[in-house]
DNA sequence: CATTGCTTTTACGTAAACGTCAATAACACT
DNA sequence: AGTGTTATTGACGTTTACGTAAAAGCAATG
């Protein structure tokens, strides 16, 4: 009754391949449906994927999404299972923080960067003022 | 006169191995002295290290942080690798915005979780309440 | 009805970033 | 002189995340 996707379809609205897609359910990312032999992606595959793309931008392997999705879909597990999650979220969070930190600092290195190269580009002559070192 | 390091010194300082540090020299990432055959690492290296480390957290390649480093240490270069590069860190920084936004949604997710782990583990009882999906 | 287009599975290939020996060498003691 | 630690250079192995090619099946379309 929902909307539903054909492979090509969630490659092209999120710039992979249909390799891409096939690869993700082979680990378990995606559970599409079929249409004889053909996928069929739903809503929540959808969605999946997003969040997939999302972890994958901020470098969690895509075992470590399973692992994520799965805990998402526990609803009825044991305290082990939380206990053992609850840690692993906390070194994600100080991962998560040292990287905003990363970020931040790398953003302001780049920002710098392209001044210079534009101050550069722009004023195409006064060629001899070496570039500073920027270290920490 | 400065400070000088070994290899071991600057793994156990930044929790890589050896290997590691061999590798990114390969790469040319590194360019430490030798002592006879042994490799002494100044202050410069250790910095070059730290930024390549954190270049990686951001999900750099090695190729990427070597072409950073050279154009860093670029200096006296002609207009086209300027433009060139001009263009790669407006992209760059593009991905790092979405980078940071991915993060911050991604630390919600985390702090939702948490304290849904920690309420289960601190009222261990009224079992059976699902977890919510939380798409977008 | 043959071609074009999209799909499927199977399977080998590959690039990056190291891991993991192995064999060897240089010191530091004791 | 022997033992241990740390270093070196190969060189092959491994994992992750797909790429790529082959062979084949439906479906619409000219």
């Amino acid at each position: 009754m929902s909307k539903t996707y054909t492979i090509s379809d969630l490659a092209q609205e999120f710039g992979v391949t249909t390799r891409t897609l096939r690869h993700y359910e082979d680990q378990g990312l995606v559970t599409p449906a079929r249409d004889g032999i053909n996928r069929i992606y739903s809503p929540r595959d959808r969605v999946r994927l997003k969040l997939a793309l999302r972890g994958k931008r901020l470098g969690f392997s895509l075992g470590e999404i399973r692992e994520l999705f799965e805990l998402h879909d526990l609803a009825g597990s044991e305290r082990r299972q939380l206990e053992e999650f609850s840690v692993k979220l906390e070194r994600r969070r100080t991962q998560l923080e040292q990287q905003r930190e990363d970020v931040e600092v790398m953003l302001n290195e780049i920002r710098f960067f392209a001044t210079q190269c534009q101050r550069r580009l722009t004023e195409a002559d006064t060629p001899k003022a070496p570039v500073s070192d920027s270290a920490a």
